[in-house]
DNA sequence: TAGTGGTCTAGACCACGTG
DNA sequence: ACGTGGTCTAGACCACTAG
């Protein structure tokens, strides 16, 4: 994990060593001026690691005492942030599987322009992906693509991750999200994707994904059943 | 809204205006140099405001170009982050009200320790309150505090914001929490105190509150009728 | 009083986008 | 070539915590 950035590369060693353990929680961190000679660099880009750190919830930073380890992080899956499925489920260690039901390139109808915010009649691939996890089929993943940033798309590439051929095969920079998290009735076809036991309910989790140069390009309906579904957020009080 | 940081002024100034429509969105906003004459600063302390715009969804920094605002926040509730049920009600402009049904000084169980992670037999206060909601009852909010934190309550206090109570007559100063999101079956307490019409589940929020001493002091159950519920964040990948 | 983090400055050089 | 944001520096002064 090695950027080009300094304080991004101090953020990354800092954090891994609490996550190793080489700094234990409620302890404290070397003071920032320690911190300086460590990694020969200047105070200010010490503190933008540490503020990463921070928000990260690895640390507390508390005036005139120092930076002390915070014990959360430990094993807990943070889903805040965009963090795609597969990244998700690899650095928990599960067991996972992914069926691909649908792979189509479809034109736009109004409802879907409107989420996408794009002309009516451009094209879309639409992609619905049951996950398997412990051998329960617990989330169905709806996907809608423009085109036009996703020239082809395989099964392949969904079975695997669409996150990383978009960021590593074609380029795209993904850049931020806006999600909303809502409960709503189960449709025909969740029944029939899904291993839901007669329940009433699914959680819908919606994505809005945006590139760097702030184009809307992906809408995503994560669907998961009541009892497999948990979200945990780390948040400070402004 | 005036603190003594200059770098948190700039920000409270420049995101009123992105709100007020002073600055629209698809439109850039002056360019950091301006900005550092406008507020007569430095342009690293002109970036800290910037960044905080980036981070809350204000406007996307674009290299070359400038920092373009962003058309989302417009009356979205963002409940990510720590916001009291009051403070978010009172910025939806709703007509609510608050019925406190429980408040008892009592000692802690084993679950309640560990849940709080303080000593067995330490006195905590335990407060339950429905939240009224255009005439139907839709969320109950059960919270245990520590009374080492917190010597004295009253029914008017829960009523109103113990969130304000805390920060502006204790002068307690709340720091960063953790939260899960899950949804769970309902309790017989659910169906006495909230208008459910039959449904079997809920949406359960914890929220462990933790002061600026990394001291965890409350430990809150959020329960939420499941078509009420309605969580949106924003987020940026890392 | 000495050490810590919090804020701020006035530069510097770089990478990117546009003309 | 020029203006933009991205990173980094080497200081400064302040506020807070501790012995």
């Amino acid at each position: 994990m090695t950027t080009t950035n300094k304080y991004m590369n101090i953020f990354h060693e800092l954090s891994n060593d609490i996550e190793k353990g080489i700094y234990e929680p409620n302890t404290l961190l070397p003071s920032e001026h320690e911190l300086c000679d460590r990694f020969a660099t200047s105070r200010e880009t010490i503190r933008k690691a540490l503020t990463l750190l921070s928000q990260n919830g690895f640390i507390q930073k508390m005036r005139g005492k120092g930076s002390l380890v915070l014990g959360i992080n430990k094993m807990e899956f943070p889903v805040s942030g965009i963090v795609s499925f597969k990244e998700l489920q690899k650095s928990l260690g599960r067991d996972t599987h992914t069926t691909v039901h649908k792979l189509e390139l479809n034109e736009t109808n109004d409802w879907l322009s409107s989420q996408l915010e794009c002309d009516p009649g451009s094209f879309v691939w639409e992609i619905a992906r049951a996950r398997t996890i412990q051998g329960e089929r617990v989330i169905l993943d709806k996907d809608w693509i423009l085109q036009s940033h996703v020239p082809s798309l395989t099964e392949e590439i969904c079975a695997d991750s669409i996150y990383a051929y978009f960021e590593n095969k074609l380029g795209l920079a993904i850049s931020y999200a806006k999600k909303e998290f809502t409960v709503e009735p189960v449709t025909d076809e969740d029944r029939a994707l899904l291993d839901l036991d007669g329940d009433s309910h699914i959680v819908l989790v919606k994505n809005f994904v945006h590139l760097e140069d702030t184009m809307l390009f992906q809408y995503t309906e994560s669907r998961h059943r009541l009892d497999k579904f948990k979200f945990v957020d780390f948040a400070r009080r402004k």
